[in-house]
DNA sequence: TTTCGAATTGACAGCGCTGTCATATGAGTT
DNA sequence: AACTCATATGACAGCGCTGTCAATTCGAAA
């Protein structure tokens, strides 16, 4: 039916084991032996067993993404570039999301990540937030002895990662909007569970310190990066006295951010002539409403494939690696310079 | 290191082979072996070697979702609801997404599914619009002897399926149109690529024609479900002699509605005193745009977990099955009976 | 021509599991 | 007590591949 090893070796006329040299690259191989196993394994379309390589080898050519994020675009964006990686090593990812209900106790994520990695020999684990910071999370997974690249981890630790520099990115995207002439700017904090929030507000707050712009209680409004949570908080600073309402509000995501633009237009307030509104991320969303949203745009494609590419390509004793990508500020329609 | 089944049969005192029984619940084991012996198996923390487990039977326990939809959103739930039909049954998912450039010819794709499943060996695939339809993709998949669920298929043949009523949802959709005193209903066709478009504009003039209202050449717009050919449809509807204008689009989907939404603000016509909107397929952003998308909601999720359903559960030699399953009309602010 | 080391190739075991088939055990019959 | 037959258990090979180590070949130096 199907090719094997031992059909390509007798079909060449050289032993199973030049075969295996052949497919696996190594050295040692005489170059016309080589390039000749290779057209007879092409024209009989040989491809190797994983299962049997596996077992041999006890490396299973599989990574796992292991999730609790709930929104689609991130993780498929994190996917895509993952997989990419995972393509031009002979790996193949698979997907473990841990979405358990919102009650679910710490540990019982934990026995779910167990219960996977035990079944499922992967090579190595790509985790990403919020569960990346999990402290039991990280321990279980230390304990199974298994490798794994954290994305946009909170204390990176001596563990490898990929990431992006939130506090610089909203650090200058607050100072876009302090160049414009913007003073009165509120910000809606992200979700405390991710510590992306901290970091962007606290990126915010260096522009604004450095501006000697103060920042009043008021206009510092926690959300939680729903939809939801953005049009509350606009309903809240703009139901402010005319003078101590914000000219501009910084949302720490797009979702956020789409819900300050639509509400505000719901309030007569229209944006950016009286009010300049920024998000963070770049997701579909930012171009999707109108205006258009000046935002951050996340190397997420990438972060995804740097993350799997660490796993597939690093030796088991190469000293772990952190790799700071880079962002882009989307400067569009939602952010204006104040009359 | 990681504890085998010979561990387990020795320290229980029994053959590999009684432990394999009890393991992969064959009958023919003394309940009273078979509780000790699962008892030392929990106790050793052990767990079947996928690996060698597939060789020796070769199945992998391994099913693979390849997809070519740009849809993170539609991907992230399909997702969801395969993997958690593929836990039930000790099963994994790896995801193997087929975004080639533009102008990749089915050829291409083709090749680079072979390889897919050359390479690993899985137990069954899932295939999701466009590509389902794609008559290449399919002998090729045929001719590689692989079990194949399709999600939403055109034509589903002999083939495992699972779908839901486009044409169904479009007519009710347009019947709420209708009901609404709407008689001048614009259409925004879907991609081409996509069979779901046809059905949907089937269901469309099914309920049009119905209720005798006529639907001139000019109320009809291809699009293509991105929001940018849905904002230059709007442009092109609102821009008709008064007289031709409808009172009404439908949108073949959410991305389109939003940008109908988007666009008609932008022109001063207000959603929906002036004109009703609706969408196809409850996306998160139906919900984010304002006023929110009346839309029919898809059962994404489900398609996904009944697909992956049928490929683990089912039998070699049983009858291949279709599934349709049922949508849900979401009425929201974007529609409103005529004046 | 002989010799030697490097380059190339091959034989064989074994990774952890399950299928096959042989064997053992035990309860029920005569 | 001897004999069935069903039920329970075990021995062993082999799935397709790679690691180890031994064998062979080849070219160049002596």
């Amino acid at each position: 039916m199907k090719a094997t090893i031992t059909d390509v070796a007798k079909k060449a006329g050289v032993s199973m084991k030049t075969v295996s040299r052949v497919l696996n690259n190594e050295p040692n191989v005489a170059e016309k032996t080589r390039s000749h196993v290779k057209a007879i394994a092409a024209e009989l379309r040989y491809s190797p067993n994983l299962a049997a390589r596996g077992l041999a080898t006890s490396k299973s050519y599989l990574i796992a993404l292991i999730y609790d994020n709930v929104s689609p675009n991130y993780i498929s964006h994190i996917q895509l570039g993952a997989i990419d990686a995972c393509r031009e090593a002979g790996y193949h990812l698979v997907v473990e999301p841990l979405m358990l209900s919102a009650d679910a106790t710490r540990d019982e994520k934990v026995k779910t990540i167990r219960s996977v990695v035990d079944r499922l020999p992967v090579d190595g684990i790509i985790l990403t937030p919020p569960l990346v910071d999990s402290e039991s999370v990280l321990e279980a997974l230390l304990e199974l002895n298994v490798r794994c690249v954290r994305v946009s981890p909170k204390n990176p630790g001596e563990q490898p990662f990929v990431g992006m520099d939130d506090e610089t990115a909203a650090y200058q995207m607050t100072q876009h909007l302090l160049n414009g002439g913007h003073r009165k700017i509120a910000f809606i904090r992200g979700h405390v569970d991710h510590f992306a929030s901290s970091l962007r507000q606290a990126g915010f707050l260096r522009a604004m310190d450095e501006a000697k712009a103060h920042v009043p209680e008021a206009l510092f409004v926690q959300g939680d990066f729903t939809f939801e949570s953005g049009a509350a908080a606009t309903r809240l600073l703009l139901s402010l006295p005319k003078a101590d309402r914000p000219t501009a509000i910084f949302a720490s995501n797009d979702d956020m951010a789409a819900a300050v633009v639509s509400t505000a237009g719901q309030m007569g307030v229209s944006v950016p002539q009286e009010l300049s509104v920024c998000g963070f991320d770049d997701t579909p969303l930012a171009r999707v409403v109108w205006p258009a949203l000046t935002t951050v745009r996340q190397p997420i494609y990438k972060m995804g494939y740097q993350a799997a590419k660490q796993l597939v390509t690093r030796g088991e004793d190469e000293a772990p690696t952190g790799e700071i990508l880079d962002f882009e500020i989307m400067i569009r329609d939602s952010t204006a310079a104040i009359k």
